[in-house]
DNA sequence: CAGTAGTTTCAGTCACCACTGTAACGCGCC
DNA sequence: GGCGCGTTACAGTGGTGACTGAAACTACTG
């Protein structure tokens, strides 16, 4: 009963796959990242990094559960906010009730857009203060400094994101 | 007694300057972006974004806590977290024992830099999830969605902070 | 229409963290 | 060399938020 140990992965019969040790470590990591970077809570996280790497790539919210070793409570708040974020997308089988969870087609790009946009929205403060103090005035000059490279960053930003669609529609367009 | 109003701003004696309660305001917003941004607590925000207005732009910890309201015990934290973020600078006048902070000459773009660093940070992740799944295998395709993308992101910011340490240096060089 | 699998909601619990007040510490002035 | 201002360390507190278990709800099957 090899086939036992890997359950359900399929590639993993004879073969030299990660372990679910190593998975779960990486899953962890992902977690970690987006903890960090978005914010997002632990279970969340995990199951956003768990359905980048399972076989099936389609999972119910019961299996992710079982993945990830949560309640499965926990995984309807996770799966709401990973479906209000645009990570996750549902999938329904003809036949059956049970939803299946996927991860969405790209939701890098758009995941990474807002958040350089959240970084430039400090520009909007930055001007406000100017006004506030009187952009003439000797206080000025503090906020001027972070003005001026949120303001270029934010005329970087849009550019730069124009290359990349371009790149990406030269890919597969 | 126009000017007891307006306290310790000299400018503002018989100006149309911001009101105690504008600034505050706008310090809270600057103190709300840090902390999503950078995840700074509320009062290391608030002394933060009080630096980039106060005048005079020196400020012991004492001024400090009686202009943003809050203790003087959390103002030393506070003031640990600014300066090992490298946030505000220490200093000393000659004759006094009291330590003023002032913001330090340009924090942003270190800041803004490792920001971004820890957002390309995330391809170690992906080059370490492709290993783990074999970058040939069927898996690995999700993983490679955001790889590439962070691969791209971590090529064009080198060139990007480039361009504005040019354009810096051009300046005031 | 009863039974069942799956999902969602909700109240409760637990841990964590920022913040405060108080007490100790260090360091320049008289 | 004592005194006082300023800073630091620490225990206590309040609040927030993530997570769980159990109950309620929905939809499909026989």
């Amino acid at each position: 009963m090899v086939t036992e140990t890997t359950g359900t992965w399929g590639w993993a019969v004879g073969g030299a796959g990660p372990t679910r040790e190593q998975e779960l470590a990486w899953v962890e990591r992902v977690a970690g990242f987006f903890a960090r970077q978005n914010g997002l809570p632990p279970i969340p996280g995990r199951a956003l990094g768990w359905l980048m790497i399972c076989d099936p790539p389609e999972q119910s919210a019961a299996e992710l559960a079982a993945a990830i070793g949560a309640s499965r409570a926990s995984l309807t708040t996770a799966l709401q906010v990973l479906l209000a974020g645009g990570f996750v997308e549902p999938h329904h089988r003809a036949g059956e009730r049970t939803t299946y969870y996927r991860l969405a087609d790209d939701p890098w790009t758009d995941v990474t857009r807002r958040r350089m946009a959240a970084l430039t929205s400090f520009l909007a403060v930055t001007e406000e203060g100017l006004d506030l103090v009187g952009a003439d005035s000797a206080r000025a000059e503090r906020i001027r400094q972070v003005h001026e490279l949120f303001g270029w960053l934010d005329s970087e930003v849009g550019p730069m994101w124009r290359r990349w669609d371009a790149r990406r529609a030269g890919r597969d367009g």
